[in-house]
DNA sequence: GGTAGGATTACG
DNA sequence: GTAATCCTACCT
């Protein structure tokens, strides 16, 4: 028979981030976002959808300069770059590279296991696999706004991440071009796990 | 000081 | 297709 370890989940450290983002990124599926909210519960998604930004690359918001918006990417890897969008949004970006290099990974949707608080007050019962479809709803069901700004990713911090486990099911990778954005719109820096339904769009 | 527009989403 | 909604980058 069979003992089912539980493999303890390993938190992701700065290192494992400071590569090129066209690295981390696809790396990142399959790892987890853990949120730690301030009343001591957690809130866990598994990534299954990113995309990279990084210097010389017209759709990245620091192509142009340094701004107030986004210094967070300019910073060391492991640090969180959140922003808002649309007056609404909010998206979670997680630096990567070394510091001064603007680059990070916009993790653009989660899978839960178990289903986030619903915060919202009218609409109810959404399919579990769509709360997190989409870098605005997952900062949404996982509670992050631009408080969250420029804080460290990892254990103790509001946020951080740990790695795939090694145990769990292979998955397929696709990669393709970028949603939302009119810069830089061919080239195939967004990657997402295969049929998995938790994807924004395929 | 004013304003155009955005790495989105939900709804018609 | 397009409204919602607000911060910010850039211009005057």
């Amino acid at each position: 028979m069979h003992e089912i370890m539980t493999m303890k989940p390993i938190p992701i450290t700065a290192d494992w981030l400071a590569r090129s983002v066209l690295e981390v990124a696809p790396d990142l599926l399959g790892c987890t976002l853990v949120r730690q909210l301030p009343d001591g519960s957690c809130l866990r998604g598994r990534i299954v959808e990113t995309e990279a930004y990084m210097a010389g690359d017209p759709a990245c918001h620091a192509y142009r300069r340094r701004t107030d918006r986004n210094w967070a990417m300019f910073e060391p890897a492991g640090i969180s770059y959140v922003f808002l969008i649309y007056g609404m949004y909010h998206c979670l970006n997680v630096v990567t590279d070394v510091g001064g290099l603007p680059s990070a990974v916009l993790i653009r949707a989660l899978q839960f296991d178990v289903r986030p608080p619903d915060l919202l007050v009218g609409k109810r019962s959404e399919p579990l696999a769509k709360v997190a479809a989409g870098p605005g709803k997952l900062c949404r069901a996982m509670q992050i706004d631009l408080s969250l700004n420029g804080t460290m990713l990892e254990p103790g911090q509001p946020m951080y991440l740990e790695h795939r486990d090694d145990a769990g099911e292979a998955f397929s990778v696709v990669q393709t071009t970028r949603i939302g954005i009119t810069q830089g719109v061919d080239l195939p820096w967004r990657w997402y796990i295969q049929d998995c339904a938790a994807v924004s769009r395929l």
